[in-house]
Formats: C-alpha cells, structure tokens, sequence
DNA sequence: CCAATTTAGATGCATTTGCATCTACCGCAA
DNA sequence: TTGCGGTAGATGCAAATGCATCTAAATTGG
C-alpha cells in the first residue's frame, strides 16, 4: 500500500485532467510543428475538417466555435481569412438574418484533403507505437464519454 | 458486426486523437471561462503550477517549455510579464550561463494556491459526473502512457 | 403589435503570439 | 588555445487573439 492510497475523488480528477491536457500539449506540439501545416496554421484546418465532415457541406459560424477553442471574436477572423484565400465561401443564413452559413470551396476541400492525408499519417505514426488499438479504443470512448458529460451542446452527431 | 468492422489502424489511431482533443477542447474551454481565471490566464497560471511542483523550486526555462503549448519567444515574454507582476523571480542559473532558472515569488505561491483551489474544484466537477473513479483511474493511465512514449524526452518525474 | 431582451456576428483596439534573427555562452575538435 | 557548430534566451516586427462594444435580427412579454 504505497502513498497513493488515501486519494480522494478531487484529487484524482485533478490528476486525471492533468494528464490528458500534457498529452494533448505533447502530441499537439509534436503534430504541429510537422510539415503537414507549412500552408495552414492547425485552427484553420480545424475549420476545414470540420467543414469536410458536415453532412450538409454547411455549417454555421457558432456551432462551428464549439469545436474549437478560440473567442468567438478570432473565429470570425479566421473564417474571414480563410474566405480571402478562397478556401471557403459564406453564405447568408437563410432561416435567421443574423447567421452565416459556411462551406469548403473546391480549393478548400481539396486543400483539407491533402493536409488531412498527411495528418493522419502524423497521427498514427505517434498513436501506433503508444498505445495498442485497444487501448486506443478504450481512450476514445473515455474521451468521447467525457465530452459527451459535458453538455448542454451535444457533440452534435454527424452521420456521415 | 456494425459497419466500423473494417477499420484500420491509422483510422483508429486519428478518430483516437480526434476524441481526445475534443475532449481536451471542451473541457478547456469550460475551465478557462470560469471565475477561477479572471486574475490570470491559464497559460499563465499553468506556468506558476509547474513551477510549485518542482522539487527544487528552481526551474529551467527550457524545462518549462516542454510543458506548456507556446514557442520559445512566447513564453520568454510570458515569463517576463509575470516576473513584472512580482509573481516570479529569475536567476542566471550557475553552471551554464546561456540559462536562467526561475521560482515562484512567494506572492506567487499564494496566488497559485488560491487559483489552483479553485481550480481543481472546477476540475472535478467536471470529471466527477462524466466517469467513475475507475474509468479516470483508466484515462490517467492511458494519456500518462502515451505521453510516455511521444519522448525523447521523458515526461520529467516529480518526486513530491 | 410594440418595447425590451437576447443572440449572431463584425469591428476597434490593446495584448499576446510566433517567426526570424540576434547575442551570449557552451562543448567539441584540431 | 582557437575556431565552429549547437543551444538558451531575448527581441523586432508582423500576425493572431481576446475583450469590449456595436449593429442587426430574432425572441419574449406585455
């Protein structure tokens, strides 16, 4: 019975949180400063991905800042640049005056195809020694379940 | 036998990160909105955390950007504008004179008592609903490996 | 229907961040 | 010793970010 034994629940989440945000620091810095975003800084793929998973091609401005962590200030900024450089197109929402519907252009889709591929392949190369395909299972549905608690907005589910 | 039957490993491995920086994003962004927060920014207390932890109480810069998602330069001005608040103090570290080793002020320490209460008690408000102290038990083992294997450097221990 | 409140998004402005570069120092090798 | 590549941090500068605020449109309550 060493130290550990007298934690308490506050403790161990504590702990628990720590350790999932170092490893996202570490495999985030890891994939980050590859060369897969030499063209696009990881938030702004962020934005493209997300679009390329949206069963509809659209997607609006504020249901696309719950995926990300930015202000809602600097993701309008963002998705504007993206626009200049014609990755994406805006539309006016057409059920509300004050929204804005968003989707890849062929640039973008095609832009978020290339990165993407070499992402993945980023991905796994620090997955796959890390931790078996077990444990990577088990790591998703942790995730997932967390994220899922933490509600009012469910991970808004995106049938492919 | 659903459709995800055929999955391969870097599908796996890249809906695996997916999850975990999700996760990682939401419940950031919970915490980092909280009242907790108003005097300091998470980066910044971040910084002040890892220096309580460190068993000497001194710690190289170099060190603490191994923690932390910043560049280099960002964090030398971060570390520059706490030490302007009084928060921390620098020292040219002895044995190397390119190095600068830095402690908490004790103004600093007390602010990172009172953030870090605050802190963990908002932490484990959130992880305590989302999963039993078994599955966080699992999450901790699971991220704390992974970290592990992303070295070369290894995730620095911190004998209490 | 109208006024008051709320929500979506844009914008001014100060702060923070990152890239590139610079300086100083270390370690190594001739 | 001297010179040379490599590492630790600092700094100029442009770009990105967040806060506060603004406008416009939707929603709510009377």
């Amino acid at each position: 019975m060493a130290g550990k034994s007298t934690e308490s629940p506050v403790r161990l989440a504590a702990e628990t949180w720590e350790s999932l945000f170092r490893a996202q620091v570490a495999v985030m810095r890891k994939l980050q400063s590859g060369p897969a975003f030499r063209k696009l800084a990881v938030n702004e793929y962020d934005v493209l991905f997300t679009l390329s998973r949206c069963p509809s091609g659209w997607l609006r401005l504020n249901e696309l800042n719950d995926n990300v962590l930015l202000s809602q200030s600097s993701l309008s900024r963002l998705v504007e640049r993206l626009e200049k450089r014609g990755l994406i197109a805006r539309m006016p929402a057409p059920e509300d005056g004050r929204g804005v519907l968003l989707k890849l252009t062929d640039e973008g889709r095609e832009l978020q195809k290339e990165i993407g591929r070499e992402h993945v392949r980023d991905i796994s190369e620090l997955m796959g020694p890390a931790l078996t395909p077990a444990e990577q299972k088990e790591l998703m549905r942790l995730t997932t379940k967390l994220r899922s608690s933490l509600g009012p907005r469910p991970p808004r589910q995106d049938p492919r």
